[in-house]
DNA sequence: CACTAAACGAGACGGTACGTCGAGTCTTGGA
DNA sequence: TCCAAGACTCGACGTACCGTCTCGTTTAGTG
């Protein structure tokens, strides 16, 4: 996102001050308002910049608050050098799920809201911030697997959706809080399915 | 929803040719062009009623698709009864997959993104989709729980939550498919945790 | 201009308060700013009223221009009742060009430039203005014909051209004043032609 | 005007190559589109040209148009050596009424309506279009009061005026068609003014 | 023959206004 | 009191150009 062509450019360089100023004035705007609230008009008047810059550069609103989300939020992936894997895993989605609680959780579920409508910037926010998440806990579950903590025929998708799932599940639909206590006692349960039975 | 008050009412009554007209033209629409793209404005001059008559009756537009999209969608719960409380669940399980694929899904993914910003549209969808469906596979768990099939102190809520989440996860995040074979082994493997061990 | 339907209408009726608002505020911003300067936006926010309210009745900004001067200005065609057609002609074209110099003819002068690329709105100026004086000044030459002071076989339409034409040429082109000397023996000049000879 | 400074340069001297495909650029555009239509931009991308170089030569894009047709149009002033002076004046009226009709016609039109917010601009065509023809008239003029042909105490400004202001009358104002039957008659009658009597 | 300095193309920049859409409200006449 | 019609103010959309700016690249004359 926000760069595009890597052939030879001729004529003025892309101001990193106004591209700095968007993301600075997205990320402001965000704490107040939401992303459906959000326009590309205040945030240009935010940032001090003329739309035409925003649009130069990002496809959509959804796309300029992705790439502030993902500048913005330390977003580091839990990677403790544990030899337990269940550990590990546990650690992991007890990261994610303090990640998405408050602030940084409701801008999550209004990017995936917006993201029902605006499936390149989905697509943008699975590819930033989903995957990476998923490949470094299916790392560990292979690691599980080795160490015959878990069960050796596992389809890592199938497991990851299970021990993700329900996390994204509270966060979207609302239906319970999605705190500490719900993270650490569902991990715990899900776990289960991947042991060796 | 679309019904206010109970008190009793002079004036000209309510037209029940409106409100069907409205909920017809919202859920013809709604299989052309995304929630998001709905407008008050479009109902209204496809169901051939002035706008007031709906902002009359509904709070938002949400609040009209969901209407629509209760009274027009079969959306029996899969009731069999069985003895068996595992096969149960998986049934109802599938159910739910299979009545969130296809063009339905992509509306009951729509609802909750814009539930992200309509609270009260969001409650109204748990209360008369959601919340049905949790409730009768707690039933199911319970009567597992009293057969010996599954552990006697389960949370109820959580498992819910296992079971049901990776569907909307898929859903919502769009990563991988919703399709039977997902639903059918995801369920199998999610059904483990419930299981005495 | 500012009317369209004669057809039975239903519905709220135009607001009179908005029309008024926004002949008003035209009319206050072309004191200040050119009709090339003017925009819709700034009507419409002098005016206190939305920009489709104003695109609702006016075809164009010209179009509001015309409506606005035609309403706001005294545009009384001079017509003492003496019996010599030739003064009666020369008073005329004194009143005219009276009538163009300073602000107003300023503003007819960028009406009419802006009609060059709004051929409706040029239209309907000079229907509003220009075909009414022409048609009195007809009148005037028609009597003087009768009275044996003017040519019998006189083209009308000519000799309009001949006794406007100047004043609108000096109007235009902006390379001497138009000021009363020169309305005033251009106009005796120019009678010479209608004279018998 | 496309020439500023006699001072001693340096550096790399004026393109003449940019500056012909600028006015080409623009005379191309103006047979398809209106003055008011084109834009710098649009001749800059057309001339294959940067837009500062146009504003570098250039004080408006009026100013552009003015150049292109004065240098791409044939602009002679019909200069016979008759010494007959009224039918010398009438050929250059007839003449004149004959290069503004058609599409240039339509040019000038428009070259000035943007005049009336572009006064350096319009100036540039009266000095350049508008006075040399007044200029060769004035002289035909003088050599007719010569003669005994015209009036000895003439206001050559005002006679001037009466000749070619009918003309632009109907070239603005559009009432009625600028033709070459309009141009002979109107200058026969406007002659009468001239003549001694 | 390198150096200097202006002109060049390209195109990004902050702006302004465009004409349109829809939001939610208001105001008619008629049922 | 409800209803349809449709006008109202308002805010944002995405686009087009404005006139300015910053790049790297010519292209002459000067030292």
């Amino acid at each position: 996102m926000a760069d595009k062509k890597a052939t030879i450019r001729t004529g003025r360089p892309r101001s990193i001050e106004s591209q700095q100023a968007i993301l600075d004035a997205t990320w402001k705007l965000l704490k107040k308002i939401s992303v459906r609230d959000l326009s590309i008009e205040g945030i240009a008047k935010e940032a001090g910049v003329g739309k035409t810059t925003i649009y130069r550069w990002w496809p959509s609103k959804t796309a300029v608050v992705v790439d502030a989300f993902m500048t913005r939020v330390i977003t580091d992936i839990c990677f403790s050098e544990s030899d337990n894997a269940q550990e590990e895993l546990l650690k992991q989605i007890a990261s994610l799920a303090k990640a998405l609680s408050g602030e940084n959780g409701r801008i999550v579920a209004e990017i995936i809201a917006e993201g029902q409508t605006d499936k390149e910037a989905l697509q943008d926010f699975r590819d930033r911030f989903l995957f990476p998440r998923r490949e470094a806990a299916k790392q560990v579950i292979i690691q599980g697997i080795k160490t015959g903590e878990f069960n050796s025929n596992l389809d890592l998708e199938l497991a990851m959706d299970i021990l993700y799932g329900p996390i994204y599940y509270r966060l979207l639909l609302g239906h319970l809080p999605l705190n500490q206590e719900f993270s650490s006692l569902m991990s715990e349960m899900a776990l289960q399915c991947l042991k060796k039975g």
